[in-house]
DNA sequence: TCTGGGGTCCTAGGACCC
DNA sequence: TCTGGGGTCCTAGGACCC
């Protein structure tokens, strides 16, 4: 059977969030940025001749009063929310549907074919647009990478109205004649590198390259990508996410921690987050690393170092992860750096129901249970650090800032925006 | 002490994504 | 002065075993 796939994202997702409740900022550039107000991870096309993806704030930060840009620190608790409602507006317009990233969805309209399905993604561009607000892009293509290729052509071509659809062959000779192969998906900066010293430049070249030659270079990865690029579709539509593998809580601190006593208070206030996360998606770990480094764009000395702790049995209990998290730190602890970030990183997740008992050194899973779902109840209404435990400290000068963040319209009720 | 093939499992590191 | 966070997948190489 022949497949079809459209791929629908919304244009510059967090900015477009921003605009939502501040209609001033309709035609004004606008900028999000990443935590710690680092560096600018969503742009609006007005504010792209000015502000590179990813470069750090300070640099920019001139240029931005210069140029009116509206500059927002990044509120994920607000355009998670937004996200959801863009699923349910899309789930209307197709029963399968991949939920790929925070502001991307697939769309299934293998069986479609009868149906004229270009007005039909128009439809849902502009009901998306009517109810959400939020302006999107379309491609369809009958694999995926060819569906992110045609949503890539919706929005760098602004006549295509927002929606593009490759499913005819010929159209989809001429795009890929003209796609460069880096703004292939999956293919990053050392892939293409690699590529182009064999003078291959465009998607069409890389879609004809013989399949050994392209295995010996890429990997099956690359060969996949390959056929996807033929019209042979090799990835599938995932409706249910996967059971995660791992879960890692990192930040960097917004002033550098110099003491032992300031680590152990971030590195705490992350094993707390750990607790809370793992809770949620039901599932526990049998060991956590703990690593802390110094800033690579500090001239002093410098230190990356790491520490892998084993949990008497696997746990998602908040004073379990707590203790092994300081234990590390402390572990590894050495005065006379200046550290930038801290983290705790845990892989090979269980499922917490079938986590194995220890045999000595257990503790009681009940009580545990109670006494986590406890917490997890009062900070779940009235929010997050309500109540923690005494060791994950209280005063966080190193914390992260968040010094331009808009209300949280949609999640908090003491937030929501006012009318007069 | 030397010789060898072949399998599994684990880890580290690279590459990529948003 | 100020440079993000959180994932997945693949491969190579080492340890270990028979």
């Amino acid at each position: 059977m022949n497949r079809t796939f459209a791929l629908i994202d919304a244009n510059s997702f967090y900015c477009s969030c921003e605009r939502l409740f501040d209609p001033r900022l309709k035609n004004r550039p606008v900028i999000v940025l990443s935590n710690n107000d680092g560096n600018a991870v969503s742009r609006t096309k007005e504010a792209k001749p000015f502000v590179a993806m990813g470069q750090p704030y300070f640099q920019v930060k001139d240029v931005c009063r210069r140029e009116n840009i509206a500059v927002f620190s990044s509120n994920y608790a607000f355009y998670g929310d937004v996200s959801a409602r863009l699923n349910m507006v899309y789930r209307q317009f197709s029963p399968e549907i991949e939920i790929y990233s925070i502001d991307e969805s697939f769309l299934d309209y293998s069986g479609f074919d009868g149906r004229d399905l270009e007005s039909y993604a128009r439809e849902l561009h502009q009901t998306v647009l009517r109810w959400i607000g939020i302006p999107t892009c379309i491609g369809i293509a009958p694999t995926k990478t060819l569906a992110k290729l045609a949503n890539r052509l919706a929005k760098t071509t602004p006549e295509m109205g927002g929606v593009c659809d490759l499913r005819d062959q010929g159209k989809r000779e001429e795009a890929l004649k003209r796609m460069p192969v880096e703004d292939i998906w999956g293919i990053g900066r050392a892939s293409a590198a690699k590529l182009q010293r064999l003078g291959v430049i465009t998607a069409a070249e890389l879609a004809a390259l013989p399949s050994p030659l392209v295995r010996k270079l890429l990997s099956v990865v690359g060969e996949r990508i390959v056929h996807e690029l033929q019209g042979h579709a090799c990835l599938p539509l995932e409706q249910m996410a996967p059971q995660r593998k791992g879960c890692a809580v990192t930040r960097s601190f917004s002033t550098r921690v110099t003491n032992l006593d300031q680590m152990l208070e971030a590195v705490s206030a992350y094993a707390v987050r750990l607790g809370e996360k793992l809770r949620r998606h039901g599932m526990a770990t049998e060991a956590l690393t703990v690593f802390y480094h110094t800033s690579p764009f500090d001239a002093g000395p410098s230190r990356l170092v790491q520490k892998c702790v084993t949990l008497p049995e696997a746990s998602a209990d908040t004073l379990t992860l707590l203790r092994a998290a300081r234990d590390g730190a402390k572990a590894i602890w050495k005065d006379g750096y200046r550290y930038s970030k801290a983290g705790i990183v845990t892989m090979d997740l269980v499922r917490l129901e079938d986590a194995p008992h220890a045999l000595f050194d257990g503790y009681d899973r009940e009580v545990s249970a109670k006494l986590m779902a406890a917490l997890d109840a009062v900070n779940g209404k009235f929010g997050r650090g309500t109540l923690y435990p005494a060791a994950a400290g209280i005063k966080r000068p190193w914390s992260t800032q968040f010094a331009m963040r808009s209300q949280r319209y949609t999640t908090r009720i003491e937030e929501l925006p006012t009318i007069g």
